[in-house]
DNA sequence: TGTCGAGTACTTTTT
DNA sequence: GTACTCGACA
């Protein structure tokens, strides 16, 4: 057996700690670019080879589906090249490839199966289907193993519905969307909707709760979590039940958590639980076999929103390490040295991120050249900066042969922003790919097939009963659908039992009894086969069955064809997720098509440009990045300007976004931009302001000059400054503006301006402190 | 029961 | 400017 682990041998001092660390606690600050991957990867091999870890007993936790698997590729492949050696004496890439194929597969068997590498999401999901039957909350409320996970839409139907029908609210007052907001922070911070009551007693905060409380019924009724409780659920389990915390504490000696800048007090709470088995006096902690690893950048932590808290990362020292300070401690080590960026870039990210306040001292130390300097466009307007970018694209290409359409990115703040981009691609036949937006599983036909599905493995789930029952058309109309419902309210059950009672729907359903009972026997005939047949199987029969695409394919629209498409597209994904899953449930198919995300189909070495927002570009590293609109208002967005947290949360976004370029960094920005059809001024970003000028190229363009009307030219005047139609300046209150007029002359000299929300306003300048702005 | 039109809200970011 | 929702009407 070799022993030999020849794959440490590449590593700078400070990743090798972190590899070679074994046991107790250890916090990996790792910046943009610093290998992070690398180290948690090797760590893992380490663990396993050198320490004789079963993979069962590895724990690691992501946040994207897509770093799941890549982490679980670049483990195959060390341990496939171990192989190859040990076995052929020879380089895995220099065997056949029927070798290679073979020794990857005996890796997947007896090492990366085994492992629990996921996200939070999808990793408690699955101990939930263990022992979620265990669990009951403050109410009663209980799940079972089949539970259905609904996505952000099925959460908003039943909030609405909740607001609007149970509790007679004034929407207006209560829109669903903030509700729904409310109700998802209180879970992640592990409050039941008794504890928000606590903590919010007034009346917005009662009935918030009120509703809180009522959405949990609904979920419990329909057997269903949404995304927090996946995390929440298994937290509560783990503090009310001790025996299956002391499980799966003994099962996880060795827990690794990616990004861990991004946790929010939930996960924490989940991870403290796992490591200490719930203890919490420090000296009674076990390290002699387990470990806590911890990798992460305060510098990325863009997800505050969703409730992500970076001081935790700031706390691991004192929570879990030995609390010495930086020179002494044992517990904590930085990776400094970036392999990715030029040296412009990387001293760019630096000087930008200085400016925050909250953060380890860090900085990112180059190991490549200077590399070219970093280019700032001014753009017109939104359109031009598009037009820029894509001519910047064209040129680069055909002038680097070595860069292929897969080397640029283009980043923006926000999804709206893609649009002009994709416009000019198209026109110019350039591949592209737009990461998010719409994604694959929210389309309106994946969602009723999957509502089908849904249906069939926890037939408590109506709101995906609801979703089918008349789609196609059966003829089961408005009327029928609420007097069913009412029934199975009245009667304290689920829909499906009253459906599934031939009786009870032939005095219910009137004309319609006949469809309704057709659509029960349909499911329940599937159900019935539910542990005997493959998922695909069971995908087809439906789709067959129930008439669904039979029915699209009578409309003959495109639309239809292209539906149609995506359906077929769904029984692809399930062949592929039977191909390359241990467990093949429909159930686990269920879970993995609801935690995935348009992210995970971004495939490496994929030769079109991407497109996409900073947030979806973590993690991602390209030769080229574009990142546009830089503007005030839109990046740092308009929310953030008053409130320094989120400020710097946006800076540290600008961070992010700088340190994914490799070799060529564009920014731009534009004059004027429009939004909701009407044109907006816009400003050019602080953020611009914040970098070194020495390393910005800027393009000094020169712009049409405004025709002057009459008055204008009338109206010049020797004051301090001269005050022009068609100037854009700040007004200290209102904002930006365009001036349209300009009236007398001299010290009697006052101005029109237009501000894009207030309309019209004539001010004097002297009082109102006009700023002339770019 | 289904279709068509007007009206409205939307743009932060995602598992 | 667009995409979605809701209500009136056939």
């Amino acid at each position: 057996m070799t022993t030999t682990i020849d794959f440490l041998s590449h590593l700078n001092p400070s990743q090798r700690q972190a590899v070679e660390h074994y046991c107790g606690p250890l916090l990996v600050v790792a910046g943009a670019g610093s290998g992070k991957t690398r180290a948690l990867t090797y760590r893992i091999a380490n663990l396993i080879l050198k320490h004789r870890v079963d993979p069962e007993n590895i724990l690691a936790v992501t946040f994207t589906n897509k770093a799941a698997r890549e982490m679980k590729e670049r483990i195959q492949k060390l341990f496939a090249e171990q192989l190859a050696m040990k076995e052929y004496g020879q380089r895995l890439d220099l065997l056949t490839e029927y070798q290679q194929m073979q020794l990857r597969s005996q890796v997947y068997k007896t090492t990366i199966k085994n492992l629990w590498c996921g996200t939070f999401h999808s990793l408690f999901s699955r101990i939930l289907r263990f022992d979620i039957e265990k669990y009951a909350d403050e109410k009663g409320r209980k799940w079972n193993r089949n539970f259905s996970i609904f996505d952000e839409s099925d959460v908003q139907t039943v909030i609405k519905d909740i607001v609007n029908k149970q509790l007679n609210l004034d929407d207006k007052k209560f829109d669903a969307r903030s509700v729904r907001y409310a109700i998802s922070n209180a879970k992640n911070q592990g409050f039941s909707p008794q504890d928000l009551e606590r903590e919010q007693p007034n009346y917005r905060g009662r009935v918030i709760s009120q509703v809180y409380s009522c959405y949990q019924d609904r979920l419990a009724e329909n057997n269903a979590l949404d995304f927090d409780d996946l995390i929440l659920i298994p937290t509560r389990l783990f503090q009310q039940n001790e025996q299956v915390l002391g499980y799966w504490h003994r099962k996880f000696c060795h827990i690794l958590v990616d990004e861990y800048q991004d946790t929010n007090r939930t996960q924490y709470d989940l991870i403290r639980l796992l490591v200490t088995n719930g203890e919490d006096r420090k000296s009674e902690w076990e390290w002699r076999n387990r470990s806590v690893f911890v990798v992460g950048d305060a510098d990325q932590s863009i997800y505050s929103f969703r409730m992500a808290d970076f001081t935790i990362l700031l706390e691991f020292q004192n929570d879990f390490g030995d609390g010495l300070p930086d020179e002494d401690t044992r517990s904590m080590v930085k990776l400094e040295e970036n392999y990715r960026s030029c040296e412009n870039i990387l001293q760019a990210a630096n000087e930008l991120i200085e400016n925050n306040t909250q953060r380890i001292d860090k900085v990112l130390k180059p190991t490549r050249g200077a590399g070219e300097q970093i280019y700032c466009h001014k753009a017109d307007n939104e359109l031009e900066e598009a037009d820029f970018v894509i001519n910047q694209i064209q040129t680069l290409k055909h002038q680097n042969p070595e860069l292929d359409w897969g080397s640029f990115a283009i980043l923006y703040r926000t999804n709206a922003q893609s649009r002009p981009f994709e416009e000019l691609l198209v026109r110019n036949q350039i591949p592209y790919t737009v990461v998010g937006g719409m994604k694959f599983y929210d389309r309106k036909e994946i969602k009723d097939v999957i509502a089908y599905l849904r249906a069939i493995a926890n037939p408590s789930d109506t709101v995906s009963l609801l979703r089918v029952i008349n789609t196609p058309r059966r003829g089961i109309g408005r009327t029928t659908i609420d007097a069913l419902v009412n029934a199975s309210q009245q009667l304290g059950t689920t829909l499906w039992e009253i459906l599934s009672d031939e009786t009870s729907v032939n005095t219910l359903a009137g004309r319609a009894t006949k469809g309704v009972n057709n659509f029960a026997a349909m499911i329940n005939r599937w159900q019935e086969q539910i542990a005997t047949i493959p998922v695909t199987e069971m995908l087809q029969g439906i789709l067959e069955d129930s008439g669904y695409v039979q029915d699209l394919m009578n409309q003959g629209t495109d639309e239809a064809t292209d539906r149609v498409q995506n359906v077929q597209e769904l029984y692809n994904a399930a062949l592929q997720f039977q191909e390359e899953n241990e467990d093949v449930t429909l159930q686990a198919f269920l879970q993995s098509t609801a935690l995935s995300s348009d992210l995970d189909n971004l495939k490496e070495g994929q030769t079109a440009v991407s497109l996409m927002t900073l947030h979806s570009s973590k993690g991602l590293e390209f030769p080229v990045v574009f990142l546009v609109g830089l503007e005030q208002g839109l990046f740092p967005g308009y929310r953030s300007l008053s409130d320094p947290a989120s400020l710097e949360e946006e800076r540290r976004l600008c961070y992010v976004g700088i340190t994914r370029a490799q070799e060529r960094l564009y920014l731009s920005f534009a004059r004027e931009r429009r939004l909701y059809g009407s044109r907006e001024p816009a400003m050019r970003s602080q953020f611009l302001d914040e970098l070194p000028e020495e390393l910005l190229a800027q393009q000094r363009k020169s712009y049409q000059t405004y025709t002057k009307s009459a008055s204008a030219t009338r109206g010049q005047q020797q004051t301090k400054q001269n005050w022009h139609v068609g100037d854009r300046v700040l007004h200290k209150t209102f904002g930006i503006g365009e001036i349209t007029h300009v009236f007398g002359e001299g010290n009697k000299v006052s101005v029109a301006i237009k501000f894009s929300s207030l309309g019209q306003k004539i001010v004097d300048p002297r009082v109102a402190q006009l700023q002339k702005v770019d």
